[in-house]
DNA sequence: GAGTGGTCTAGACCACTGC
DNA sequence: CAGTGGTCTAGACCACTCG
């Protein structure tokens, strides 16, 4: 029922992308259930097999996570299990360590060029940068500096930024009701600047892992623009290829 | 039909191994077509809807690729598309570039304990080192060193890597038989030595991306260990986080 | 037109969770 | 026990490719 004929979509791919609108517009929040198969296919007027094959897809992209006999529920990024996802560090020897975010600098300011073109807004809208220290085990392992649109983050600054338990992302989630949900990096190894020698206690011009990263939303638009700068010493960043 | 109790695996699970044992054992070599769905579901006794899923998981693995009005082809290395899947340097500025591997050396040793133990080996068997330069639009980026189970490769030296075209797993793919499924990828950041240096025309000490990786096969055994140094003035490491 | 994968449906039954 | 997701089946029809 109601298939286009130029850009054939199928039936489940629609229900997916009213599945991701309903996501988007808060109507179940991150950690909450969504209501079963057989009744969003009531909802939908379709049947349960294309419901799953929609939220099939969905789970695939980590948008949704389903649990066998308890529910499908919207993906968080208070779950443990998602915290690397996206922090891709583990330490060379050993074990897991304890991380701790530690801010130092937020301020507003208008976006220039290029930061107006990542993040997709206007020359000259309003911006947040942040800076802040992570730390493993109590060790400075990686200096960020982050720039968010500031239509997005209405009220952030240092004090707020203090209250952060957990990751970042994780915090943006409950305290501002922005989810990411993909993100691209672009890797490369650079010198460290006096600055970040010091806060990472390395030598200044000691080779550091650079990572840009751009992270988005469920409507696929640029939310987040950051640098951070790694000491590989004791961490490696993990990455599988399949 | 024919399911355990106690780890229990459904259908399309054993059928999947059945198709990943027939991709081993070389029945249908990389780039051929495999049986329909329908011929597959009866060979097995199945129904079609459990094959497909079957293949349906196979193909997100890049296992094998899925062409409507076609048929399902095993995944090669020769496809174009698969280049980048294990290559993910691409140039800051600037369009696609060109790449070029030029093999350096190439010898047999015994495997030390570390290496053994990265591939699966016994320590003191036959493995073989090789080294060579990765260039892009003619310039050296990628200085690699490779470790390779000796067993695998037979008769392999430098100058049967020089007739190599094409990327090495797609050589090795048609050459000995070898098939890369996946693999895990270690980066840091290092100062170039001076060897290094002088092969990426760089500064001694300048910042160098260090990509370590363990290949494996389709019984998920380690194949292949190597070691790039990357020079990334003019690229990036890519990387999409989902 | 014949053959392939892709979609959609409907129904039966299994595995897991929690009351 | 009822309710959830997970599996398996069978059949109808659509979209794409190729001769």
């Amino acid at each position: 029922m109601a298939q286009e004929s130029p850009t054939f979509s199928p039936l489940y791919r629609q229900i997916r992308g009213l599945l991701t609108q309903a996501l988007q517009s808060g109507e179940w929040r991150p950690g909450e259930a969504i209501p079963s198969e057989t009744e969003l296919a009531q909802r939908f007027n379709v049947s349960q097999g294309t419901v799953r094959k929609a939220i099939d897809e969905m789970a695939a992209d980590n948008l949704l996570v389903r649990k066998q006999g308890k529910g499908t529920f919207v993906a968080t990024h208070h779950d443990p299990r998602a915290f690397f996802r996206f922090l891709r560090l583990a330490p060379i020897n050993g074990t897991i360590e304890t991380s701790q975010s530690v801010p130092l600098e937020c301020w507003r300011a208008r976006a220039g060029q290029e930061v107006a073109r990542t993040l997709d807004v206007e020359v000259g809208s309003q911006i947040i940068i942040v800076r802040r220290l992570l730390k493993f085990a109590g060790k400075p392992v990686v200096i960020d500096e982050i720039y968010l649109r500031g239509d997005l983050f209405p009220g952030l600054n240092l004090d707020v930024l203090k209250e952060q338990q957990g990751s970042l992302y994780s915090f943006f989630e409950t305290r501002f009701g922005v989810r990411m949900v993909r993100a691209e990096e672009r890797l490369r190894a650079v010198a460290a600047d006096r600055q970040s020698a010091d806060y990472l206690e390395v030598q200044e011009g000691s080779p550091l892992l650079s990572v840009e990263r751009v992270a988005y939303t469920y409507d696929d638009k640029p939310v987040e623009w950051r640098r951070g700068l790694c000491s590989t010493a004791d961490h490696y960043y993990l990455n599988n290829l399949n």
